[in-house]
RNA sequence: GGAGAGGUGGCCGAGCAGGUCGAAGGCGGCACCCUGCUAAGGUGUUGUCCGGGGAAACCUGGACCGGGAGUUCAAAUCUCCCCCUCUCCGCCA
């Protein structure tokens, strides 16, 4: 969330956010609900401070009549403010809830825009492969190998869920521990968290845990979710911790199943693997002093550059615009690899994403640091994908197939896999 | 699942026959000082959040001792409910 003294100070910001953004949200409905609030607490106040002065009078001994009185007047005022308290805390309730719902503010950067046809390529990487035969996407791929299985999973599961088999199996442990390995070199602490989280840290991290819009899975009976991305059991990590400036940035490099309703998302470009309610992912997640989080931000777009160029995918950056970021997010970057399989022609497919979220988690998820002047601020949280296995197992996959339906191993996997092409 | 113990400031930990408690003490942090005997010693300082005032240092009101409700003029302290942690037993990977 914001910081809600910037509501008055910063009010045209916020609204010309709102608009860049795309948000319809009744921004003076949130400030009169602020100034309610306020007025209230004073008379709470107030109230609060007579009481406490007449329990201090009484502490002392009193003439039995005095004493009557403040007695009196103290059982009035217990009423008044039952009744007071009770209505501020309609109000502030209330005002949360819309309060909450403020996106971040936006880097300047950022395409303004409101849909993905706004966001900015910023560079491409690798050679698009070329095939002289029919390239076949993923799905048949993994069929013919022997490597995924929708069907069998879809009666087991649900839809959208899978079996890897064979190879894919090795495929993804080797894509994490290439990833991490890499990780731990570059000074991140690893880390396997949690699948599950409270909906308390879920909503912390700026995923709603609820309603049909909701992402997340919640458990019955439990107040759970199952987490749609590491970043949530990262990010509540170190909820309500304050730490030490000199020993910022903490880097973390968490793995975790990841999992996700995708309510109401279907079609062409997500069939197969591109998006399913589980995949595993490793995920890069930085704890920063405030100046330092866009080189950090910068710096995990590197990385993931780096991953993909170690595993020889094309690929292109993608700064997100304004309409399409998420409420956490000051700014985003998606790193879209090319798959041969997508669409008619093959396309490009977000592989990666990695955003700085400044200090909006940490307000919420209470994470501090203090200063060498001994000054406490919000920490910038920054995450970033370091490998999704499931959309860079269509990127292998896709890239690396041979006219005979056969896949050719990464060079940087192929110990793991144990072998450097996948036959049957 | 059964039995018990406990949740207090950055951490540890007193207080819990109601008012003198925002809370002893220790550790840590910060500042200064001292010092060749093995990174030690000394002194001081140090909670968070929300209001009001001030350019600021600061002054001032309120809230906060897991969360919520209650009793009372007054609750860290009493009552009830909930959550969490720990220990033992059971069960199980």
């Amino acid at each position: 969330m914001l910081d809600p003294k910037l509501l008055k100070e910063k009010y045209n910001e916020i609204k010309q956010n709102l608009r860049n953004r795309n948000l319809n949200l009744d921004l003076d409905a949130v400030i009169s609900f602020y100034n309610k609030r306020l007025e209230l607490i004073k008379r709470i106040e107030e109230l609060r401070c007579e009481r406490n002065t007449i329990a201090d009078k009484l502490k002392q001994k009193v003439a039995i009549d005095e004493k009557n009185t403040l007695v009196e007047r103290g059982k009035n005022i217990k009423n008044e403010l039952s009744i007071i308290e009770k209505e501020y805390e309609d109000i502030d309730k209330k005002f949360w809830e819309l309060f909450k719902k403020i996106p971040n503010f936006t880097h300047p950067h950022i395409p303004v825009g409101k849909d993905e046809h706004s966001n900015r390529e910023i560079k491409r990487w690798g050679d698009i492969p070329v095939f002289n035969f029919k390239p076949l996407d993923h799905i048949s791929l993994g069929q013919k190998l022997d490597l995924i299985d929708f069907d069998t999973a879809s009666r087991v599961s649900q839809q959208k869920f899978y079996y890897l088999k064979k190879e894919a199996v090795l495929l993804e442990f080797a894509l994490c521990v290439f990833a991490l390995k890499k990780l731990q070199k570059k000074g991140f602490t690893l880390i396997i968290t949690p699948d599950v989280a409270r909906s308390e840290i879920v909503e912390g991290a700026g995923f709603n845990p609820r309603g049909p819009e909701t992402n997340i899975y919640s458990i019955a009976n439990f107040d759970l979710c199952l987490v749609g991305t590491a970043e949530i059991t990262l990010a509540g990590m170190l909820s309500d911790c304050i730490l030490y400036e000199k020993e910022l940035p903490l880097l973390y490099c968490g793995f975790s199943h990841c999992f996700r309703t995708e309510a109401g998302a279907y079609g062409q470009y997500s069939k197969g693997l591109f998006r399913v309610h589980q995949f595993s992912k490793v995920e890069m997640f930085a704890f920063t002093k405030q100046e330092d989080s866009d080189t950090i931000h910068e710096k995990f777009l590197q990385i993931e550059e780096e991953i993909y160029q170690d595993l020889k995918i094309p690929y292109r950056i993608v700064e997100v615009c304004s309409g399409e970021l998420g409420a956490p997010a000051y700014r985003k970057f998606d790193i879209e690899s090319w798959m041969p399989g997508r669409g008619e022609k093959g396309d490009f497919g977000e592989i990666t994403s990695t955003s700085n979220c400044t200090d909006y988690q940490s307000r919420r998820l209470n994470i501090k640091y203090k200063t060498l002047n001994g000054d406490k601020k919000f920490v910038h949280m920054i995450n970033g994908t370091a490998v999704a296995i499931s959309r860079t197992l269509i990127a292998i996959m896709e890239n690396y197939q041979t006219e005979e339906g056969f896949i050719i191993v990464p060079e940087v996997l192929r110990d793991i896999v144990g072998k450097n092409i996948i036959k049957s």
